[in-house]
DNA sequence: ATGAAAGCGCTAACAA
DNA sequence: TTGTTAGCGCTTTCAT
């Protein structure tokens, strides 16, 4: 492998102008750039980038973190996160942290380590102590000190979702979710909007919950669906879980949505090809995707920035009325 | 930020003896030992990983690029390949190549710049003169050269389609899928499987093919509904075709499966819980995943390695009789 | 068993 | 405009 000292040799200049030809900085006469350009060309020379990032401590690497990639959500977000970061020169490290902290953790440390130049974290474990402000960190849907964030506008989203039902003619309307004991995410805004809308409206309604993680999906919603055969209309925490509920209801003969709307969260697009399509409302996961990596760059090079809030819309389907 | 130096001036040893009871090589009394880990505690000390990898030449990093991560099958695929990596203590960079052939090729170049170890790709592109046998490289489903591949069973897959529509009494079946003219993958094993089980079979069989990518799925979709309608059995290239289908026959008001069967290809776990549940070929995706990584690391440490093909399965859903 | 020193490939400060 | 030089933090000989 030809190093730069060979391409300064062959091309008969020092060390620094070939540095400087090859980094585009400083100045440099044509001539000489063409000879050292040359030599680049007629050894094949490519820049070793490990011992670059050694030397100016920043490696173009950001580490993404996030419970699981095989999951539609994440890995839609996933996708506009690396396109945002290709687009800056930043290469992009992925970790399926599974929740376990001690993995979340690992690569927190990667950025003392100077493996990673920054984060962007999805996390619902308690990693409070381990982070500090001056970290280049930003997070998603969660809230920790100054440590800037991005997430949608679920307050927003959840009045939204009420207001759907009770335009529909829903009278008796519920909210299917999780809940953690531990830690406060954004996402339990989606249940506060909807219940602040709820009280204000005057309509009967019901928190059906169940604590992170759940451990049988399929028979946390058929309990629901057994126990609530009064509710007509549902806003469900995530598409995902709702296109769940959706299926389980039309095996029991429950009409959708004439005797039950449904409306999920979230907005994925694969699931757009799925019969009947989810009425939901949607994430602008692009815009949130670019949003995240633009504050995190912002960060590593030094400069504050604010949380980032996106407005969400409503997405009509065919379990709503 | 704390260095070996310092550690080493605190515990009053020298840089090497610092070194060595961080890297747990070489002889090193029980008694300098505790002094030098005492100092590391005290100091904080974490090892700067970029001068690590920068002097071993090696950083423990894997790149996998894909299409999209955005496509359930890679991300499941994805999510093991991360895990075994962990195991190992990789890292994996994820590169999402939108099969741009520069993206794929830039991370290629990655491999020269020492700023990956090793790649694992997934490629639709003609990369053959770009890459030789000498890299750290595996390949899914693509059997270049010397280049090491994995893929499960795509010819038996496709066979076993084939006898599942036969042995449910199917009269007249068909393969849809795609095609390339530009590179040969595993994947039209599939529909060589198929065939060829169709023809020794002497069953009457038709071929609906289009060339990858397709513009738009359902119109295309839709057109074979259209024209074959004396086609009883289908086997669709992967499961998301399939699926779409489905819902594309249902509401055509065409019985499935009674008078369509459909069968997919992939096995992706996360459609489990969609109706009507699709019959599918799956391919082992964890042990696929973990195979990836298994030989990735053997040609990291210098050992040759053959390809590693793996059995399919047929998961009965309510799509076939 | 341990310390000193060389050197990995590069950038950047400095001098010329 | 250019060449020289000093590190960056670490691992790894090589003496001792």
């Amino acid at each position: 492998m030809a190093t730069i000292k060979d391409v300064a040799k062959l091309a008969g200049v020092g060390l620094g102008t070939a540095s400087r030809v090859i980094n585009q900085s400083g100045y440099v006469s044509e001539a000489t750039k063409k000879k050292v350009e040359d030599a680049i060309a007629e050894l094949g020379y490519v820049p070793n980038e490990t011992a670059r990032a050694f030397v100016t401590q920043d490696n173009r690497i950001v580490a993404l973190f996030l419970p699981s990639i095989h999951h539609a959500f994440f890995s839609e977000l996933a996708y506009f996160i690396e396109d945002e970061l290709d687009k800056n020169d930043y290469k992009m490290m992925l970790c399926n942290s599974s929740n376990q902290i001690e993995k979340e953790l690992s690569y927190i440390n990667m950025l003392k380590q100077n493996k990673v130049s920054g984060i962007i974290g999805i996390s619902y474990n308690q990693i409070e102590k381990e982070i500090n402000n001056s970290m280049p960190i930003v997070l998603v849907d969660r809230h920790i000190g100054e440590i800037p964030y991005v997430s949608s506008d679920n307050y927003a989203g959840g009045e939204m979702a009420f207001q759907v039902l009770r335009d529909s003619g829903c009278k008796q309307v519920a909210y299917i979710g999780t809940y953690t004991k531990t830690i406060l995410t954004e996402v339990e805004k989606r249940k506060k909007g909807f219940e602040n809308a709820a009280k204000e409206s005057g309509l009967d309604y019901t928190l059906y919950l169940e604590e992170d993680p759940i451990k049988d999906q399929t028979v946390f919603l058929n309990q629901f669906l057994t126990k609530h055969k009064n509710v007509d209309g549902v806003f469900v925490e995530n598409d995902l879980m709702a296109l769940e509920l959706v299926q389980l209801a039309l095996e029991k003969n429950i009409k959708v949505p004439e005797e039950l709307s449904v409306i999920g969260y979230d907005g994925i697009q694969r699931y757009g090809a799925l019969r009947p399509k989810l009425s939901t409302i949607r994430q602008p996961v692009e815009v949130m995707g670019r949003s995240l990596v633009d504050l995190l760059i912002k960060r590593i090079n030094g400069f504050s920035v604010t949380p980032a809030i996106h407005p969400v819309d409503y997405l009509k389907g065919e379990t709503t009325r």
